[in-house]
RNA sequence: GAUCCCGUAGCUCAACUGGAUAGAGCAUCUGCCUUCUAAGCAGAGGGUUGCAGGUUCAAGUCCUGCCGGGAUCGCCA
């Protein structure tokens, strides 16, 4: 239920009616949102404004001649032309009511859930980091604005499934299998000195030598070496995201994409399509590399898609180009039904955007569309002081380092209080402090207030089920802090299908502190106001309106923490951990 | 040299893909709160949205050119 698209396909009619000629790319600019300030009403449409060219006529107007068809719409009470020609719509309070009741009944599970995605199929591709070691915090961020996407596009309708695509082929499987090789020797007794330069340092390679050793008696055969280390190693990445809370419906690995002739098959389309070609490339400008020669080679010609240069589709030992391999594998989701494609990468991965989006486009004809949301990078810190790296990681702090420390919740909505394309501050002593100034807590506390709440209005009142509550009686409401709170609770679908559409799950953290705002601020009033706390002792009407109101707020903080991923907390106690999940 | 990301209040960040007077929190300042709804409340000041042009009814948002920060630039993914 989403009053927005309702009144705005009212709006259309209206406007249609008005004006038969208007085509629907014109309508399709109308839009109906509620005004920065509210002062302006609850709704403002750009009908005027927009239609002014087409019918020769000044904004104003136009207005005019639409102010008696919005009149008569059942659910607004008043109509204003304001401005350069907006035309603001007030509507009648049970408008917004009647979603509250809606999302009493549907729950914090349904309440939201969109149809704009029409079950057309998304695949959304995140982590997909290598194998060749555990996940650091960088991969954490990944991971959770890659889990938020998918579950805001799935409550926006799509049929979403998310992928990881596992690297489990080339250089750097080979790089981890000699490092491996060389921990086993000495696990073994070897005396191995320094790890060599190009191989990877990290203490964590003892343990898969160790395991392997319990395994096996020799290391003479690489393949086995290998393919035991990235099982070793994948799973340890899976028990990291289970425990952040990510699970992945598919993984898809580049070792099988390559030994299924996907690769020949991408290329056999490609060649057929005349774009592929043998050519020489130029030096890139200004800095060239040392050892940079010219070299005829198999090219794919990405420039006549948007790309700056043609790129190489195999190394000089004849092999294919991780990027050649990547195509393959676009190309076998696009034959798996899915025409949307979403892939998380580092935002290091921006020179590769423009790249991957010519070839999707060229080998699926235009059928497909791929997007590459850049995620950015993550410094932390404690109390402002650099945090030092794990040891046995290497170089990294390590998303286990994190989840140790602050908990998945806690990681889970941090991370997606900035845009990702942000770089993100992760300071430990902020996002565990229990204050106001930590959204987390924030939010959570909100809920608990509302548990709080609840629980006393169940002893008070008895049966306060959703189902009770959402046939109460809601005409008792009409204080403006009650008003606002109905009001904001009913944008929550709207919040779904505008951050799904723009692939922005931070707005629906920013919005569930809004939530949290709005209820905080009502509760203190109750603290100067008696009349308005939510139980008042002889007037069960009054009460009753306000509890099935809490209960509103409660579960639409629960569905948007829902989208994060995060579990709503019942109650905080400052001797509980703060993160029960 | 090229490409991409970023630049908004003293600080950290928003701004509903072009809407009205650019908003929150922190910090600062001024009041209030000895409560049972602990982890405070209410209010105030604070801006040429990096700079300069352009597009149109309307630009933080789109286009062009600069400035500054970051990332990337054939055989790593």
């Amino acid at each position: 239920m989403n009053i927005f698209n309702e009144l705005r396909a009212s709006i259309h009619r209206v406007v249609h009616s008005v004006f038969p000629n208007v085509d629907e790319a014109l309508l399709s600019r109308i839009t109906v949102e509620p005004p920065r300030d509210a002062s302006h009403g609850d709704m403002a449409t750009n009908a005027a404004m927009i239609l002014s060219k087409a019918v020769g006529k000044p904004p104003r107007t136009v207005a005019e001649a639409l102010l008696d068809g919005f009149k008569k719409l059942p659910i607004i009470t008043k109509v204003e032309i304001a401005g350069p020609g907006f035309i603001n719509l007030t509507l009648k309070p049970e408008a917004f009511k009647s979603v509250l009741a809606h999302a009493l009944q549907t729950g914090p599970e349904k309440f939201g859930d969109g149809t704009i995605g029409r079950g057309h199929k998304v695949n959304v591709e995140y982590v997909s980091a290598n194998p060749t070691g555990p996940l650091t915090v960088g991969h954490a961020r990944g991971a959770i604005f890659g889990d938020a996407v998918a579950n805001l596009m799935a409550k926006a309708g799509y049929a979403v499934q998310k992928e990881y695509y596992t690297n489990d082929a080339g250089k750097q499987v080979e790089v981890l299998t000699d490092s491996v090789i060389l921990r086993i020797r000495e696990a073994a007794g070897e005396n191995i000195g320094e790890i060599p330069q190009g191989c990877y340092p990290g203490e964590y390679l003892k343990d898969v030598a160790k395991a392997y050793l319990e395994k096996h008696k020799t290391w003479d055969d690489r393949k086995t070496v290998r393919d035991f280390a990235i099982e070793y190693l994948m799973n340890e990445i899976k028990i990291d995201l289970g425990e952040l809370g990510v699970r992945h419906d598919i993984f898809i690995s580049e070792a099988a994409i390559l030994a299924s002739g996907a690769v020949e098959k991408a290329m056999q389309q490609l060649t057929s399509l005349g774009l592929i070609y043998e050519g020489v490339l130029e030096a890139p400008k200004g800095k060239t590399p040392e050892d940079w020669e010219p070299r005829e080679q198999t090219l794919f010609k990405s420039t006549d898609f948007g790309d700056d240069v043609d790129r190489p589709m195999k190394k000089s030992d004849g092999s294919t180009t991780y990027f050649a391999n990547d195509i393959a594998h676009y190309y076998h989701m696009h034959k798996m039904g899915f025409d949307t494609l979403i892939n998380v990468v580092g935002a290091d991965h921006g020179g590769y955007v423009k790249r991957a989006k010519a070839a999707v486009k060229a080998i699926t004809q235009g059928r497909a569309t791929l997007d590459l949301p850049l995620v950015s990078i993550v410094t932390v810190t404690d109390n402002g002081q650099p945090v030092k790296m794990s040891k046995r990681a290497g170089t990294f702090i390590t998303l286990r380092d994190m989840l140790d420390r602050v908990g998945a919740g806690v990681m889970r909505f941090i991370m997606l209080t900035r845009e990702a394309g942000q770089t993100l501050e992760f300071d430990y002593a902020k996002v565990t402090e229990q204050s106001k100034d930590n959204p987390y807590f924030y939010v959570q506390y909100a809920h608990a207030r509302c548990c709080s709440v609840l629980k006393h209005a169940r002893e008070m009142f008895g049966d306060i089920s959703d189902a009770s509550l959402a046939k109460t009686d809601l005409s008792p409401l009409e204080r403006p802090e009650e008003m606002a709170l109905i009001k904001l609770i009913s944008t929550w679908p709207r919040v779904v299908e505008q951050a799904a559409l723009a692939e922005e799950p931070h707005r629906v953290a920013y919005f569930t502190q809004d939530v949290a705002a709005a209820f905080h601020g009502w509760w203190n009033r109750g603290r100067d106001d008696a009349t308005l706390r939510f139980l008042i002792e002889g007037n069960k009407p009054l009460s009753m309106a306000r509890i099935a109101l809490v209960r509103g707020v409660a579960l639409t903080i629960a569905s948007s923490l829902n989208v994060i991923g995060v579990k709503p907390l019942d109650e905080l106690r400052s001797d509980v951990e703060m993160e029960a999940a």
